[in-house]
Parts: structure tokens; C-alpha cells; sequence
DNA sequence: AAGAAAGTAGCACAATCGTGCTAGGAAGGG
DNA sequence: CCCTTCCTAGCACGATTGTGCTACTTTCTT
């Protein structure tokens, strides 16, 4: 057997050069010979483990799927009070931190390509319907730990809160001045808080 | 004098080649050859209109924030009670039919494209900081009139719904079988309604 | 009729793109 | 030692890009 590197190890490098390129120079920006700079190999490396650059896009939004998956698992099974708990799941999608803005603006880039890219739609449906269908998990978790006001429409609800957390995620990672990380946090809150008793 | 066409009619003309475009293949897909035949004309002709292809995007991105704010004036001035009326015109800006759902792909994929476009993000940030307004106004106005919960936060609220409009947005118009434009609408309205007297 | 102005057409050029391809270097098993 | 195999490097090709530029057509004024 002759030199072997850890490819998952290696593959995740070169993701997050694309990511480097993407946030400085858009996806159009994100070109094989740039990524190929930024991550200090040559194309023809590159190449070895991406065959295409369909395919490097695809894996480079896999990650940020995964990492933010990751992020909300781990704060799901942390301890605290259940509504506080919940909250800091939601939070993980917004980009509150560097880390996060980068994979927010990642993750908005691919969300419009993916309008005209099959292959980027099927895997940003695929995260989205998780993250809708953890949306309705709060409000039907709230709703049986009797945290919520009677009477909600559950899947309406659900709907509702998954749009303020990417409305809110689009307007502070593209007007981070006008919407600073602490006041989106604040707005989420606000938003998970008026599903309580006292409306 | 020589022959002189509608100036404004003819950039009209080639801005909306540009939409078909890029609804079909995407921004990157929004080549000066391809927006050229797609407006069934040359590129010298159409160099003779737009200088660059920045100019050509810029434009086209001006006229999608011009048309919705054109509706909604349209609908802030039609007749019917206060809060039907508002609503109206916040639904504006949602992709509920194949016109506004054209706007609503390109005002994303520009939007996406404004994160490393300062030209484009100029723009994109006069016409958010309106819409913001608009929600401000919403707020304030429903207060005004009695027609809202008292002890609002008016600016967390005007985040809160902006926030709404844009995810409902962003939702409707990327995944259009999960979120139906009639269900957008329908959440909006719920927002709205729970901004009212009984929580 | 003639000329000037406005619009149209599209070639030419350099740059950049993605990818097919071959060759060199590195490292562990025999 | 050598040889197999993984990895790296980068040239080469055809296609496409934005834009500079010139030539042609059309139409109105004088």
C-alpha cells in the first residue's frame, strides 16, 4: 500500500476553501483553478477528489448542512429548560457567529443556484424539509408541555416560525448593520415567546 | 433628426429578456449572447443600451424593485377596510402569481449575487430599508387604529414581520409544492391577524 | 436630395472556463 | 532493493466569456 491520506479529512479541507471563495468572491467566483489556489493544491489534485465541479458545489453544501445539523443535535441534547433548549437549536441556523455567517451566506448563495440546479435543489429540499419538519416538532412540543397557547393551528404554526427563521437568516447575514446577531436572536425569541400563555 | 425609439420602453424590453433568462438558467446563465438572442437582438445593439453586463443586471434588479413597489402603491390606494388593505399590499411582494414569482427568482438569485456585488447590494439595501419601513408603518398604523394588541414592541414587530414576508418568500418561491402560494398567503394573514386584539 | 444622427449588427481579441489527459513523486509491502 | 498504488501536478484543448471596435441601415431634418 503506498501514501494514504485521510480522504473525508482532506475532501472537508478543500469543501472549506470553497466556502473561503464563495463568501470573497461569490459562486461564480468559486471557479476549479481558484478553489484549487485557495486550498494551496493544484487542479489536477483537486481533481483526484472531485471529479467535477458539480460535484465540489454539491459536497461543498453538504457540509454546511451537516455542520449545522450537527450544531443542533448538540445543542438539543444539552441541558436547561425545554423552551430555552428549543431556542438554542433554532439560533444554530442563524448566523450569530463568523462560523455561521459564512455557512448562512454559503447556504443563501446555493439556495439560489439551486433554482437551476437539479442536483443542488434535491439536497437543499431534502434540509429544508428536516428543518421545516423540526419547526413543527417545537410547536407541537410546546403545545403537549402546555408551554403554548390553545387553540394553535399546529402546521400553520410551524409554517410561520420556519419563516421568521429564514426570513430573519437572509436579512442578517445580507444587512448584518441594519440586523446585528443579537437583535435576530432577540426577534426569535420574541417570536417563540408570543406561542406562550399570555399572548 | 434620425429615426429615435422609446428609450425606457426598449431597456423595459431587454430587462425582462433578462428575467426570462435568468428564471430559465440562472444568473451565470445571463450571458450578454444569451439575454441578446433572448431579446431577439444583437449584442452590438444591446451593448448600445447597457455599456457592461453589470449595468444590464443592475437594471434589471432596479425594475423588479420598481414593478412590486408600483403594486403595492396601486394596492395601498385601492378601497376596503385598514387591515385587508395593508395585507394586500404586503402580499405583494410574495410569489403568488407567475409575474410576481418571476420577481420573487429574481429578486433571490440578485440577492444572493448582492452578498459580493457592492452595486447590487446598494440597491438591494434602498429597497429593503423601504420594505422594513413598510412593516413599521403596518405595525404603527394597526396600533393607531386600535386594531392591535396593546404593549407591542413596534420595531421587534416590524422586524418580526419582515422577517415573515421574506421567508414566506423565500420558502413559496424555492419550494413551491411545500409552501402553495394560497398557504402563503394564509400564514401571512394568520401574522397579521395575531398582532390583533385576541392573542 | 443630402447629410447627420440613432440604432443595429457582429467580428476580433484576450481572458477564463471545465475537464481530459499524461507524467512525476512519494511511501509502504514484497 | 523494487514495484505497486495513491496522490499531485499541470499542460492542452475547445468552448464561452465580456467588451472594444467598425461598418451598415434606417429615418428625420434641412
Amino acid at each position: 500500500m503506498p501514501r494514504t491520506v485521510d480522504a473525508a479529512e482532506r475532501r472537508r479541507q478543500i469543501a472549506e476553501a470553497v466556502w473561503r471563495v464563495i463568501r470573497r468572491d461569490g459562486v461564480p467566483g468559486a471557479s476549479v483553478r481558484a478553489v484549487a489556489r485557495e486550498a494551496g493544491t493544484s487542479m489536477g489534485s483537486l481533481r483526484h477528489w472531485f471529479a467535477t465541479q458539480d460535484e465540489l458545489l454539491h459536497f461543498a453544501m453538504t457540509l454546511v448542512v451537516e455542520r449545522a445539523r450537527a450544531r443542533g443535535e448538540a445543542a438539543a441534547s444539552a441541558g436547561g429548560p425545554l423552551v430555552a433548549r428549543l431556542l438554542r437549536v433554532l439560533e444554530e441556523t442563524l448566523p450569530l457567529d463568523d462560523e455561521r455567517q459564512a455557512e448562512t451566506e454559503v447556504w443563501l448563495a446555493l439556495t439560489a443556484r439551486a433554482l437551476v440546479d437539479p442536483r443542488l435543489a434535491e439536497l437543499r429540499d431534502r434540509s429544508a424539509a428536516e428543518l421545516h419538519a423540526f419547526c413543527g416538532d417545537v410547536v407541537r412540543v410546546l403545545t403537549e408541555a402546555g408551554e403554548a397557547r390553545s387553540g394553535l393551528d399546529l402546521d400553520l404554526e410551524a409554517e410561520r416560525l420556519y419563516a421568521v427563521l429564514d426570513g430573519l437568516a437572509v436579512h442578517a447575514v445580507s444587512r448584518p448593520t441594519a440586523l446585528p446577531a443579537d437583535r435576530a436572536r432577540q426577534v426569535l425569541a420574541a417570536h417563540l415567546d408570543s406561542l406562550r400563555d399570555t399572548g
